[in-house]
Formats: C-alpha cells, sequence, structure tokens
DNA sequence: CTGAAAGCGCTAACAA
DNA sequence: TTGTTAGCGCTTTCAG
C-alpha cells in the first residue's frame, strides 16, 4: 500500500510528476511547461498547500531570515516583560528556521543608532526597534528600509521615519482611558493633578494632554489644576507631590503618568491622604501590590509590554517568511488594573520570570 | 577530505561515538555509560552546541499530530471571535506540520458530547473544547485524558473533569471586577442592581455573587437591590429592566452579565435615564458602539475570546509538538472596555472580519 | 522540459 | 552499552 504523502510529494503523486516539477512550478521557476505548471498550481491551491518551514530552513542550510532585535536591557518594570514577550515569539520561531541577532541596549536611547547599524551591516533581513532618540535613529531607519530591511518600531515609535509598521500603546490613549476612568470615579466640580516625568517628552507630553482634554469631557465642572513634574527622581516626586497636597486641600484625583509612582503614593500616605484621593497610575510591577492592597492606587493602566514584544516579533516574521503586508500601525487597548484582577498580571509572578532566557540574550549579544 | 560536520555529527567525530550515543548523551536517555556521557556533554559545552530546532520540529514532526476542536459556531459576538482566534493560531501551526479537525457544534453545549465523540473515535492527538453542559461531557472528557488525548478547555470549563488545562475569564473575577468598578463609578450609598441571563447557569450565578461580594467593598453603604433574570429574551429582558427603574427611582448602577445588554440599553433610554444610571455590560459586539457614543455604557467587561482561542491551541501544539507541560489553568484578565478605547477592538471593525476562514472551517467541517 | 537523488540536522527504531 | 539506518519535507544538482 503507498504511505500517506504529505506536502510536496503529495502534490507529485496527485499530478504524475516528480517532486522536482512541483518545486518548479510552486516557484516560479523555469524548466517547465505552461500546462504542467498551471495543473501543479491548480492541485496546490485546492488541497490548500502550505510549505513546512522547518523543512525549508533545514533543506536551505541557512536559517531562512535573521531579525534583528534592539531593545533596552533595563532590568525593571516594562522593558523585561516586553524582552519576554519577544524571547517567546523567537523561541517558537527558530523552531521554524527564523534566526534572532540580539542588540539590547543598555537604557532607552543610550546608543541606539550604533545597535542598529551593526545590526543593519550585520545583514539582518528586518529588525524590531524601540526608537528611543526617533531623531537620530530616522535616517538609519530609513536607509534600512531603503536597502529593503523592514523595520519595526516597538512601543517608542519614530514616526517621521518610513520604519514598516509600529506595534504600541499610543500614549495620548492612554491619557485619555486615564481621564475618562477619573471622570467617573471622582464628583462633578472635581479639582485633580496630573504627575508626569517631564513634559519635554512626547510620551509624557501626548498623555497628559489626553488626560487634560478627556478628563473634563466625563466629569462636568472637572478641572486640572496643576501638572506635576517628578523628572523621575524619587525625592523631587515625593515632595513635590507633597507640596501640592497641602496646597490643594481638596484634590479629589492624581494621574501619573510615569512608571514612577512609588513616591506619589508615599507623598499620599504621609497627607493621611491615601484612599481619599484617587489615584491613577501608568504601568505595573510587583511594588505596587501592596498600593492596590492599601486602596492608595485605584487603577492602573497597563501597556501590555509582553504582548507588544510578541506582536512585534510576530509582524515581521510574518512578513519575511510569508510576504504578509505590514498593517501601518497596530495600537492595542491598554488594560486596566484594579485590585480584583492585579494577580493575573505576570508582573505579580516573581517566580515565572524566566532566567535561562535572560541569559541567553546576554551571550547572545556578547557573542558578538 | 572530511566535510564540515555540524551539530550533533560533530559531536560525534570529536568524541569518536556515533550520533545515536550522542543523541542519548544529550537527552538524558539511559543506555549510556556515565564515562562517554560525560565527554560527550563536556565537547557539547566546549563547541557551544545548540540544537537545530527546524530539523528538530521536521524530525520529530512525522508523527504529524492532529488536533481536534469543538466550538459552537454561532455567527455572533463572542465565538466568532473565538474562532478568529483558534484559526488564526492553526494556520501558523499548519505550517509546522500540525494538522486540525474542526467539529463546530451549533449552538454552547448543544450536540458536543457527540462532536467530541467523534474526534476521539477520529483519532485526533489532542482536543479543544467549550464544554457547553460540563456534566454531559465529563466521562467523555475523562475517557479522551485516559487514552492519552488532552482535552483543553476554553472559555466554559469541565471543572470536574480531568481535562488537562483550562483557559478562561473566571466568570466570578468578572463580576468582581465590575463590582469594583461599579463601586468606584457610584456614590456612597448607592443602589445598584444585577441583570443577569439565568441564575441556574454557573456562569451567570458566579459572575452575580462576585459581584454582589465586591461592590460593597469599594461602595460605603452600597446594596443591591436587585437581580433580574432575562433568559436571554429581549422583550423579557426590556421588560424586567423597565419594570425595575420605575420601582426604584434612585437607582444608581446596573450590571449586566451576559452578552445580552441592548434591551437593558433600550429600557434606560426608555426611562430617560441613559447617562444618569452607571451601566457594566459583558462582551462586546459592534452594534453596542452607538450606546457608549451615548454615554449610556459606561463600561464593559471584556473577555477577550480571540486571545482565549489562540492561547487554547498555542497551550495544546506546545504539549504534542514539545511536551510542554500543560499549566493546570490560565486565568485571563478580562479587559476594561470604555469610550475612548472601544475603537481599538476588533469587534469594532467589520471590515476585518476574514471571510477565508470562515469558509474553511465550513469546508473542513463538511469534509466529513 | 522532467526525473532522480543527495543531503539539511535530528529522532527513533532496530541491530549488534 | 553502542552503532546503524530510515526518514521528516524541502532545495538543488545532475542526468536524461
Amino acid at each position: 500500500m503507498t504511505r500517506k504523502r504529505r506536502g510536496i510529494h503529495l502534490i507529485a503523486e496527485m499530478a504524475q510528476v516528480s517532486i522536482g516539477t512541483v518545486d518548479r512550478a510552486l516557484h516560479g521557476r523555469n524548466g517547465i511547461s505552461h500546462a504542467t505548471r498551471e495543473r501543479i498550481l491548480q492541485i496546490a491551491r485546492e488541497i490548500g498547500y502550505t510549505p513546512n518551514l522547518a523543512a525549508r530552513a533545514l533543506s536551505a542550510g541557512k536559517a531562512g531570515v535573521r531579525i534583528g532585535v534592539c531593545i533596552p536591557r533595563e532590568i525593571h518594570f516594562f522593558y523585561d516583560q516586553l524582552w519576554g514577550g519577544v524571547l517567546e515569539e523567537a523561541r517558537r520561531l527558530e523552531h521554524m528556521g527564523v534566526a534572532f541577532e540580539f542588540r539590547p541596549v543598555r537604557n532607552l536611547g543610550e546608543g541606539d543608532t550604533e545597535a542598529l547599524r551593526e545590526l543593519i551591516e550585520d545583514g539582518v533581513d528586518g529588525v524590531i526597534l524601540t526608537a528611543g532618540n526617533p531623531d537620530g535613529l530616522t535616517p538609519l531607519v530609513n536607509e534600512a528600509e531603503g536597502r529593503n530591511i523592514p523595520v519595526v518600531c516597538v512601543s517608542t515609535d519614530a514616526p517621521e521615519s518610513l520604519r514598516s509598521s509600529i506595534v504600541c500603546v499610543e500614549p495620548r490613549l492612554n491619557g485619555q482611558l486615564a481621564g475618562e476612568l477619573m471622570g467617573k470615579f471622582v464628583p462633578a466640580g472635581s479639582k485633580v493633578a496630573v504627575v508626569a516625568g517631564m513634559l519635554t517628552a512626547m510620551d509624557h507630553l501626548s498623555k497628559t494632554e489626553g488626560f487634560s482634554v478627556t478628563f473634563p469631557k466625563h466629569c462636568h465642572g472637572g478641572q486640572i489644576v496643576g501638572v506635576i513634574e517628578g523628572h523621575e527622581d524619587e525625592d523631587e516626586s515625593f515632595q513635590k507631590t507633597f507640596d501640592l497636597l497641602g496646597r490643594v486641600p481638596d484634590l479629589a484625583g492624581l494621574y501619573v503618568n510615569t512608571v514612577n509612582c512609588l513616591p506619589v503614593c508615599r507623598a499620599l500616605g504621609a497627607r493621611q491622604l491615601a484612599g481619599r484621593v484617587k489615584l491613577i497610575t501608568t504601568d505595573l510591577f510587583a511594588e505596587m501590590a501592596t498600593y492596590f492592597a492599601k486602596g492608595t492606587i485605584t487603577a492602573s493602566i497597563y501597556q501590555q509590554p509582553h504582548r507588544q514584544g510578541q506582536l512585534a516579533v510576530r509582524l515581521l516574521a510574518d512578513n519575511l517568511t510569508a510576504n504578509q503586508p505590514f498593517p501601518p500601525t497596530v495600537h492595542l487597548s491598554p488594560g486596566v488594573v484594579m485590585s480584583s484582577n492585579l494577580h493575573l498580571f505576570r508582573e505579580m509572578r516573581r517566580s515565572e520570570t524566566k532566567l535561562p532566557d535572560v541569559v541567553r540574550v546576554a551571550s547572545l549579544a556578547t557573542k558578538v
């Protein structure tokens, strides 16, 4: 009895030709008559043929495609989750012959042009990039795209560049959602304030704007009585918040649009206002849990870093291996973290940290 | 001249053994002396051996894993998104030689035991299942697991069975999050009510309980003044809600824990209470958009159907093809939909419906 | 124009 | 305890 054939062999059997001919038809190579080619393609279509990418990669010897990754290595908070998502997806794709070249930078925007340059020189087929300083990166990104190396930005965009796609939560929307929530949390006519990192950063500015526009729409007579810049400094953030709370005793809400919310929580505690002032924060990390428990933090806007990483890799791999077109933008909806669902977020699960992966990144990165 | 060997062959050559022995050493299989194993592992370490995953996938994939899928086919709302997630992931895996056998049932719990039976008889290697009627399904699921066919439940659980894993948003948590939100939305001492499908359904009961327990914790003196059962009937839901709104003129909030929220929206409209009574709904579909715009719906608890489908497939495929152990449960956090982020949900994008997939399901399903 | 055959690196079944 | 061998599905080269 004839064995159960698969893929190109199956087609060959059905079309009564050899696998070589099938291959020629499938790849539009020459040395095949128009008639047989059509017949083969027809059959392929009928049985819904899809090539086995693992086999292709193996045969072709080389890894099918190589993807370069340039993301900050900062160990806490957002970026380790972003890495997690990238690595998880990378591991799966390696099964299918997609290779990865990791060039982590120490901090956002720190030496990313060099890293990107190296990746391009290195001959990768596509790049995943957090564009720390968009201005410096734009010409390089354009050069890459010019060389037909697609660049997918993740989390932080280089909007002026020719990058093929961007995966992110729009900062403005972040602020809008916070504003809408805040508007529902506090009574009409409330005074609220915003704590930003620094307003010169596009990201924080957009969030602040989104909040400022949306909050009044959902809170009749609500007003924003202040915008604090904490400059990501613990003491400065604490002090400025503390002062504000003294100055505006009837403050009803605070929106912190940087990850650095702990000083604000402490300031609220120091003023005995924890729980009384509605606090909406951004992002999520383990130390925030206690403030959720105490009711200091009412909600946090979660930017899904893991998912962002995952999606960026998928997008690029799908394009490179299957010619899938890029969506110009992939804008995720931020999640809302409250005390009920807090425990479900991976940030709250210490044990789940995947050490092997981290080690691997390091070794691959230094292998250069 | 000796060709340039790679991977396991290279190690074999260096250690003066056969590739079979190397394989045994690398995989900790028995039938190999301690000495040779150590020698081989040492060499592997020295040359920094990493397995070629494509080759492994290709070789191991010879088994040709088949996954059976039994999910309701209901065309609207939740399940088409669930299908979307399943199909998206299935398409990727088919590249790697994983096959799928689709046995959609018309509605949740309708003929699912027969479908599952067929899948088992059919010799699939694993099953993805929405357990519509857990009681009837449990023995079958146990039988499958007994035959070493893992069953992954998705969205609806068969908790008493031996299913390998469950991917879902816990109904209770759904209610809790709604309760917490509602507690923050309405002032202290508020009266709120719940609209359920029917309280005999575990799902709706758990949601109602979760809400009832959590709401008072976040709203001082808040009370639940009523629980309506709409039985998924448009008229009944409308009428009962309409009556309740008349009976309790100072009602501050309504939580609808079934997908069937339109009648409630209409009742609120009829009473001129749209926007005045805070309405929290469940799930998401296109027709809800207008009620978000009008402010009738304050927020909706989104159960991430697409992601659930995706995750269920991944879990099962990872186990079948790479022996990854099952997490006993995968509990997702529900999303919060408000007017700011509404447009980002795929349910709101009509155009994105993937017709080809649907067609394909149908053909595969009827191919039997 | 078409067929046959040799691998890609790994797994697993069977010999020795 | 170890070696040998037959594929996995695809690409590629060399004959016909």
